[in-house]
DNA sequence: GGATGTGAATGTCTTCACAGCT
DNA sequence: AGCTGTGAAGACATTCACATCC
């Protein structure tokens, strides 16, 4: 164990939680590789070699234990603890993820939303107001947000990435259209719909040959 | 030229792209691979690799001519047509899909809503008439739909999966956080918001050594 | 017996480095 | 001279296959 870790273990890591809660649910005791690979959408030996990276979980002859399997996978991807999330920008991506039930239910909490509409600011969205862009430096480090996720438009996410980032911020997801530029100690994920359509029209078009 | 396309290089080139395109509205006539690469967030190396495999682009000594490499990788990415979309789901995602204007700017036309919720069909957004659930079939098909994004719960998320591709469609956009499971010649692409902040999160706990 | 954990083999993607055009 | 296009090398990721242990 203990190697370098590859992004698509982190990710395949989120898939095998899922598919064990589901089974814990299901109140099954152990799990194998086989039916995490199934579910997960990869192969049995991948599951081996993913968990492998962190330690050795399994009993052989026997599969995965789920519960304690999902509480080590928690701890891996630091699930064990809530995180302060802020939503930067209140239009309808912005209203859209403050209303994701699924956030709060995995550990995310929206602790602050802001936007430069002052017709908005001063709304209350899920128990948040949303607050005036002027606020953002000292309530992103009043609040210690974590994660500061930015829904603004295109033009504005670089000077709101560079904001949150000085004031402590070490984690973005960003849902503009562009290549942020962040210090190589921040972590940063793109969710980008133009990109994912894209990708399907590359699929569709190259189909019909 | 010709070989097999991985997945990588087709989201690069939706990026290339982007960066072209603000080339050319700076009415840049070419563009060096390094250029492409700094904006792009990859190397030299890596875009003449990329674009290599689809033709010969540039011209040695010069780079890239901006406007026609634009329409080189539009035509690759199949965005010299305009592709007929579906939202199916009309919550609080389903509504900033549907608002999103970046869709229709590149290409994507929004042509059906869809929802279970009888309060919500025959509500009228962005010029289209929500429908209920029960016309999904007949309105997929009778509307030519190409590209169906799937903006229901997890629980109903399979079962629409299979109505869309029973009624021809060829490509799936995902926003539920599930794994579903298509016919090898459907492309699905999944957006898992949850997942992405996990990514966050793993990357913030392990920095924090 | 049955399923894990893991080196070794294979496959895929990226980077290097330079020949070949312009 | 400058920058592309591309084989070759290198890095990385996945799959294989089997010894190991429950």
């Amino acid at each position: 164990m203990s190697k370098k870790i590859s992004e698509s273990t982190v990710r395949r890591l989120s898939l095998y939680l899922r598919s064990l809660r589901e089974a814990v649910e299901g109140s099954a005791e152990t799990i194998s590789s086989e039916e995490l690979a199934d579910r997960g959408g990869t192969t049995a030996a991948q599951v081996r070699k993913d968990l492998s990276m962190f330690g050795s979980f399994g009993k052989r002859g026997m599969g995965y234990p789920t519960a304690e399997l999902t509480r080590a996978i928690e701890e891996i991807l630091g699930l064990h603890r809530r995180w302060r999330v802020a939503v930067i920008g209140a239009g309808k991506i912005g209203s859209a993820l403050v209303a994701y039930r699924n956030f709060h239910s995995r550990g995310f909490e929206i602790v602050a939303v802001f936007d430069t509409d002052p017709a908005k600011v001063g709304a209350v969205w899920g128990g948040q107001r949303i607050q005036p862009d002027e606020a953002l430096e000292r309530v992103v480090s009043e609040r210690e947000i974590d994660i500061a996720i930015i829904a603004v438009p295109g033009t504005a996410a670089q000077s709101v990435a560079d904001r949150v980032v000085a004031s402590g911020v070490r984690a973005l997801l960003n849902f503009a259209p562009v290549r942020l530029r962040v210090p190589e100690d921040v972590a940063l994920r793109n969710v980008d719909m133009v990109l994912e359509l894209e990708q399907l029209t590359y699929a569709l078009n190259s189909a019909e040959f």
